[in-house]
RNA sequence: ACGCCAGUAGCUCAGCUGGAUAGAGCAACUGCCUUCUAAGCAGUAGGUCGGGGGUUCGAGUCCCUCCUGGCGUGCCA
């Protein structure tokens, strides 16, 4: 189904035609002029340019052919050449009553839909999840359900950290530790232990403090150097181990993913696009991409059109050690293999865009994806304290992500409890959409790109544009729905009021958010859509009183009204990764 | 040095391919709960859109230049 502003600037198109001018002047435009109108159209003023007359005749010109549409109640040309619009509240509730019972509100899919793996989380393992994970997270996971809203297939992968130094330092901190266990025996033959000697805890532990010491005991990071090549060369004892921290990593990563509302499809990581390196490399070289250069094996990235100096893509270290750019090749040809998507989304930190743009130009030198295949790095910006600078706790430290989620959820209990409106077991899962969404909400409604002022105090203050307020309206629209009765099957009525012709024209721009949040990669679309949307909601719910109201055809439309505009919000936010409670 | 991004109300940010009077939220002030949830609604106040040129009937938006801040720029990830 076409968008509601396709329809009408086909209208004004037509009038345009008729009137004796081009069709492509009959653009129209939401109005940025609300007092004035709901609708407008420029077109006369760069028409007037062309034809070489007054932009308001042009406009007055085409507003006669206009003033018998009944799509439009109004259409006014004003000076210099504005063409004003109001439409016709039946031919508004028709096409509102169209997306209502058609799937998706009559959004199309994307005709070029396809497979679309969406690279996120960022997640290493034996470290805990901290706050500089959050964003790719949660936009990542935003823009995973948008693809899959417009028709494709999606694979979420959370590309984990697991194959570097951190292993040979837990490795080697282990030894000290527990030098008596069998991993640690060269002589060892029988089967390795099921349970892991270690705890997730002990992990968060013994990482860090090993991380520190390396820094200052040359001789324990060459252990743990050594623990690592060794680890890599296949020594069972520290693939066992290394098969104990991926376990307990991933049970804990996937625990405080769920309490996100984060999901991936799949859980690879660097250790799995390993075994496609050395082919890859030896392709490479014979087909002469490979070429040396200050020591270093690279594959010159460098194009003429280029205004900067592009360095080559380091594939292999002068010492022979492939690099971060080796196993992201390496993970293209291994998703090709696996999926051959039509596009790999990779949800990182903006900081690393000239890495990506060296990646994605080596992937098609070296022809690991398809031409048509798009690879695109979102880069979203960095998470910065009041100060401006990025964001640590107060005694300098870097936040957990489980303890911002538990400040957050600590305040949202407190107001929940306050409130009394949920009582017993509720309070806990009602507590827990609540914190989400205001986490989720404030930071998706800010451009995955920029930087941005993380306040806790600000997240703390449920008012305003925050992620509670769209909960709350659509919590406010169950609870008069839930005392009506059924009202799924209640058609869209011509508005009554003011107040709802204005919530019918937010709804009808809902085709026109989304295209755009999927077209961008932008969920900050779609937040400030439902922003605007649940406005004109309160609003009506504020001007109108829906329950007693006598007339019941006039009733009718109402809950009409309100269901479509609960079922659009909770289709918003399922987009944005969360949900609504029942109370609140 | 070069490249990228940013500079809009006291604070945090919108402003879609240039269009009418630059919009929200927070903070401040004022109203509205015996009617569907006041986490709400209505209103007041707050701006030479970093500075300066230019293009245009029209510039926060496009071009040039300068200032300020952030980030990035071959063997970390």
């Amino acid at each position: 189904m076409d968008k509601l502003l396709t329809i009408i600037s086909e209208h004004v198109s037509s009038a345009f035609v008729a009137a004796g001018y081009e069709a492509f002047y009959g653009r129209v435009t939401v109005s940025n002029r609300p007092d004035l109108c709901e609708y407008q159209c420029n077109g006369a003023m760069p028409a007037a340019k062309a034809y070489h007359k007054a932009p308001i005749q042009i406009a007055n010109d085409v507003a006669v052919h206009l003033a018998d549409d009944a799509a439009f109640s109004e259409v006014q040309a004003v000076a210099p050449g504005f063409l004003n619009l109001r439409l016709a509240p039946a031919f508004l509730a028709k096409y509102l009553e169209q997306t209502r019972t058609m799937p998706r509100f009559g959004v199309p899919r994307d005709p070029k839909a396809g497979t679309v793996i969406v690279d996120y989380g960022g997640a290493n393992v034996a470290k805990p999840l901290h706050i500089g994970h959050l964003r790719s997270a949660i936009i990542g996971e935003s823009i995973k359900r948008i693809q899959h809203f417009f028709g494709n297939e999606t694979v979420g992968d959370t590309h984990l950290g697991d194959w570097g130094l951190q292993m040979g330092l837990v490795i080697a901190a282990l030894q000290d530790r527990q030098p008596e266990l069998c991993y640690f025996d060269e002589t060892y033959t029988g089967p390795y232990p099921t349970e892991a000697p270690f705890t997730i805890s002990d992990l968060e532990q013994i990482y860090p403090a090993a991380s520190a010491r390396s820094k200052e005991d040359e001789a324990f990071a060459r252990r743990a150097h050594d623990a690592t090549y060794e680890l890599q060369q296949g020594r069972p004892g520290y693939v066992a181990i290394w098969q104990h921290i991926m376990a307990v990593s991933k049970a804990d990563l996937r625990k405080n993913y769920d309490k996100l509302g984060v999901s991936f499809e799949v859980w690879l990581g660097e250790s799995d696009a390993q075994s496609y390196i050395p082919p890859m490399l030896e392709e490479m070289r014979q087909s002469g991409l490979l070429v040396e250069s200050e020591g270093a094996q690279v594959i010159e990235v460098q194009e003429p059109t280029d205004t900067k100096e592009v360095p080559p893509c380091i594939i292999m270290k002068s010492d022979g050690a492939t690099l971060y750019a080796t196993t992201d090749l390496a993970t293209i040809r291994q998703r090709m293999e696996t999926w051959n998507p039509d596009r790999i989304l990779y949800v990182v930190d903006k900081r690393q865009s000239l890495h990506f743009e060296q990646v994605f130009r080596a992937a098609r030198k070296a022809g690991l994806v398809k031409p048509e295949t798009e690879l695109r790095h979102i880069g979203y910006g960095t998470m910065n304290g009041k100060d401006g600078k990025p964001f640590k706790t107060r005694a300098g430290g870097v936040m957990r992500l489980e303890t911002l989620i538990n400040e957050i959820t600590d305040f949202v209990r407190a107001k929940v409890e306050e409130n009394k409106l949920v009582t017993g077991d509720d309070v806990a899962a009602t507590t827990a959409k609540i914190a989400l969404a205001a986490l989720k909400y404030g930071d998706l409604m800010n451009a995955p790109t920029k930087d941005y002022i993380f306040d806790m105090d600000r997240f703390a203050a449920f008012e305003g544009n925050t992620g509670p307020y769209i909960l709350y309206t659509i919590v406010r629209i169950k609870s008069i729905l839930s005392r009506y009765g059924a009202w799924e099957e209640l058609p869209i009525a011509a508005p009554e009021t003011p107040e709802a012709k204005d919530l019918m024209l937010a709804l009808s721009r809902l085709p026109d958010a989304l295209e755009l949040a999927y077209r961008d990669c932008a969920p900050n679309t779609i937040c400030a859509y439902i922003y605007e949307l649940a406005g004109f909601a309160n609003k009506f719910y504020h001007e109108t009183h829906i329950l007693t109201e006598a007339d019941a055809e006039k009733q009718k439309g109402y809950i009409a009204l309100i269901g479509l505009t609960k079922r659009v919000l909770e289709t918003c936010i399922d987009l944005l990764g969360f949900e609504a409670p029942e109370k609140m």
